[in-house]
DNA sequence: ATTATCTATAGATCTATAGATAATGC
DNA sequence: ATTATCTATAGATCTATAGATAATGC
């Protein structure tokens, strides 16, 4: 027997060594790409660059992506998978708005901070924003729309001196703000952990999830609870869902 | 006299038609290359496209710039000097911590979401972040540490139940995690303005400051004053400075 | 026969340089 | 003479396709 048939390797043998047996090409592609991408951005990213990393020719790439845009696409739908199960879990889920809010919050931002080469940041390249991912940008838009139903529902009530209150002149004192303002702190662990690289996944989720609370209205006494219980709720849900919490 | 006399023209007329007669070639090339650097991508805007969107060939440019990445240099330098003025003079004045904190937020905001074209997303690109742009990489860490000094004072004697109290466990429970938020939360505006452009300036900024006073455990009641003062501050230093407000 | 690679290359870029040219300024 | 453009192009890419090849599977 073969050192390939060992393996169970198939077709022509590669030109280099292979750096990560453990994976199948396309993963190895997908993740070298993603290192890419997120280190130099998109266009700055050659299919020969990627094809270098991962040990094959350049045109090799093609036989397991048709075009090098389906790449980005890939780790993009990925990237928001996990959110979106999360989501949809917290919808039904009977808790309390704001534990229900807190969850989604810290869920996120420690994906963010903890997935592999800070592949959050895909979300922010131009190429992304402006360019033809519609599927991955209706998804995000979808989870900006439930951190917008669960904030609304947890301000319900509370805030309303600030929200209703002295409206002098402000030409449009809506939640719709803090929905940017608590969706936008989430999406700042992206760029917090690219240039911070250093810090601890804990402290910083720990502290956006109860920075959002803050912004909210929640005072002090009460944030720990409902950071505590929102903790309890995503455990609960890994075991039903069989998800890691990263 | 000729037309080109009239207006003061020198050098060979242009192919096509000046759209921006008002503006010097290098300002029409900075304009248009800000326009496409944020819309597209650094490494995905040719300069053919600049070119093309100036109204000369492509090679023109190289009369007044050696080499495109100066072209983003420039811009990445002026997008920040306003932020650094305001910076130095805050330095220099005698307000309370948390009014000078939030005069600084309330400016950076406003400055990012008013600024021409959102040059502020050129901080976001990862040729920016990863590439060879020291100097302005080094005016922002400055930006950033000058943050965390007001937050520091800011929060001095404030939130020590937060930061010092159950220390359970938290690896790091220090100031830099709040740092973290409060200059994420100001940078969120890139992101905010290039997915929500038709908010309004004036609420989204207030919301911002109100925001990291409330993330720094300052209550309702006295943040309406701290945003006042610092709105006064401001107003001074646009009048001591003669700078524009955005 | 099937699979996964390889080599070779077409065709389309893209940046930057060289040198010509069409204005004004003096 | 100076200025700001132009035309032309060298040389280096870059993406994607065509077709050959070296393995295993049956």
């Amino acid at each position: 027997m073969t050192e390939a048939q060992k393996k169970g390797e198939r077709g022509r043998p590669r030109s280099g060594t292979n750096p990560r047996p453990d994976l199948s090409a396309p993963e190895q592609i997908l993740d070298a790409a993603a290192h890419l991408f997120v280190e130099r951005g998109y266009s700055a990213t050659s299919t020969r660059a990627i094809a270098d990393e991962v040990g094959i020719r350049q045109a090799s790439l093609y036989y397991h992506f048709p075009r090098k845009e389906q790449i980005l696409e890939l780790l993009l739908m990925r990237t928001v998978e996990p959110s979106m199960i999360v989501a949809d879990y917290l919808e039904t889920s009977g808790s309390p708005a704001a534990v229900r809010l807190t969850a989604l919050v810290t869920f996120d931002s420690r994906q963010l901070f903890t997935a592999p080469h800070n592949v959050g940041s895909l979300y922010l390249l131009p190429e992304v924003r402006n360019g033809p991912f519609e599927p991955f940008r209706i998804e995000r838009s979808s989870l900006r729309a439930l951190y917008a139903r669960l904030i609304s529902e947890s301000v319900d009530g509370r805030m309303d001196a600030e929200l209703a209150g002295p409206s002098d002149g402000a030409p449009r004192p809506s939640i719709d703000y803090l929905v940017d303002v608590v969706f936008g702190m989430v999406e700042s662990v992206i760029t917090i952990r690219a240039d911070r690289s250093e810090d601890d996944a804990t402290v910083l989720t720990t502290t956006i999830a109860e920075s959002c609370l803050r912004v909210l209205g929640h005072d002090g006494a009460e944030i720990r609870g409902v950071v505590a219980d929102a903790e309890t709720l995503l455990a609960e849900m890994s075991g039903t869902l069989g998800l890691s919490a990263g």
